[in-house]
DNA sequence: GAGCGC
DNA sequence: GCTCT
């Protein structure tokens, strides 16, 4: 069947929402973007005012408008973190990209699988995932596969995994789908929770055992954004942690803060600066913070930069 | 701060 | 990007 959703009033681009990074697993036919959305086939069209649907069942109009953070009110979001001309520059030029709410499992393995990689890299492996542990789906001639399910994925063996070319990534998605699996550890439960009860929950107690191995900062602030609606999350990765020690070295003036701005351009990074600097950020934009920075990070990528380049690191 | 695995 | 030493 097809669907049609208003979205008049709202800004909406598919285009820049689907290719920013946030979400993997859709490819383009014609003007149309095939994907899964809770394990159903959908090819999606934004055409002006009306978002069309293909899909089979009729409740799939609200978990489009769902997945795609359609009931965020993205003008007022961006009107509130429109903070400085980088970001006002930023906003105009991604105009419509809106903060998804995939599926938190597929969401965690994701960015699991993303960990010292890159965006082609991540596609390869997320589709050897699908290919080998999904369900495969079929939408007119086109096939799809759901991703798997953590159950599925904590039964699989070790060598299938590794066939899955993850690398060191393998463990770290061999641990999270079983404490996931066992019910251990409920992601629509940490979805419930405050940001900052979430962010704890994920990445675990410091210096205490470790909740999910490979679930860092970067990695808790990325589902937590792309999945579990905390839009105050602010994923800081090489991109924006070179954009903040550039444009927002004015946050850091105390001179406590020195070297903590030389090593935010260079490597590593401590958890305790992680902290520091994605506070300041939430401090200066607000609530929506997560959106300022979507924004700001697809502006650098693509700013007097090819593809080619913006591909390069996560 | 090196090493991880592809 | 995270873990481990």
């Amino acid at each position: 069947m097809e669907l049609s959703l208003d979205v008049s009033e709202k800004p909406f681009s598919l285009e820049h929402t689907l290719r920013c990074g946030q979400v993997f697993g859709w490819r383009q036919r014609g003007e149309w973007w095939v994907g899964v959305v809770n394990n159903q086939p959908v090819a999606v069209l934004a055409n002006g005012n009306v978002v069309k649907v293909r899909c089979e069942h009729a409740s799939m109009s609200d978990e489009v408008f769902n997945y795609f953070g359609l009931g965020d009110n993205l003008e007022s979001i961006l009107t509130s973190v429109a903070k400085d001309p980088l970001i006002v520059e930023a906003a105009r030029q991604w105009y419509g990209l809106r903060i998804c709410r995939q599926n938190p499992w597929e969401c965690l393995a994701t960015y699991l699988c993303s960990i010292d990689s890159n965006i082609s890299k991540i596609e390869l492996c997320l589709s050897r995932l699908r290919q080998r542990f999904g369900r495969r789906l079929l939408l007119g001639d086109e096939e799809l596969f759901t991703f798997p399910t953590a159950d599925a994925l904590s039964k699989a063996s070790e060598a299938d995994l590794t066939a899955c070319a993850l690398g060191f990534r393998t463990r770290y998605i061999m641990q999270a789908s079983r404490r996931v699996a066992s019910g251990e550890i409920i992601l629509e439960e940490v979805s419930k929770l405050s940001y900052s009860e979430a962010i704890q929950v994920l990445i675990g107690d410091e210096k205490g055992t470790k909740n999910l191995l490979g679930v860092g900062p970067k990695v808790a602030d990325c589902v937590l954004l792309f999945s579990m609606g905390k839009l105050e999350a602010v994923p800081l990765d090489v991109w924006m942690r070179r954009l903040v020690a550039r444009s927002y070295r004015h946050l850091f003036e105390a001179e406590q803060y020195g070297r903590l701005l030389r090593r935010l351009e260079e490597g590593t990074i401590t958890l305790r600066g992680y902290r520091i600097v994605s506070e300041a950020m939430r401090r200066y934009f607000g609530p929506y913070a997560g959106y300022a920075q979507e924004y700001l990070f697809q502006h650098i990528r693509y700013l007097k930069g090819s593809v080619a380049d913006a591909r390069k690191n996560t």
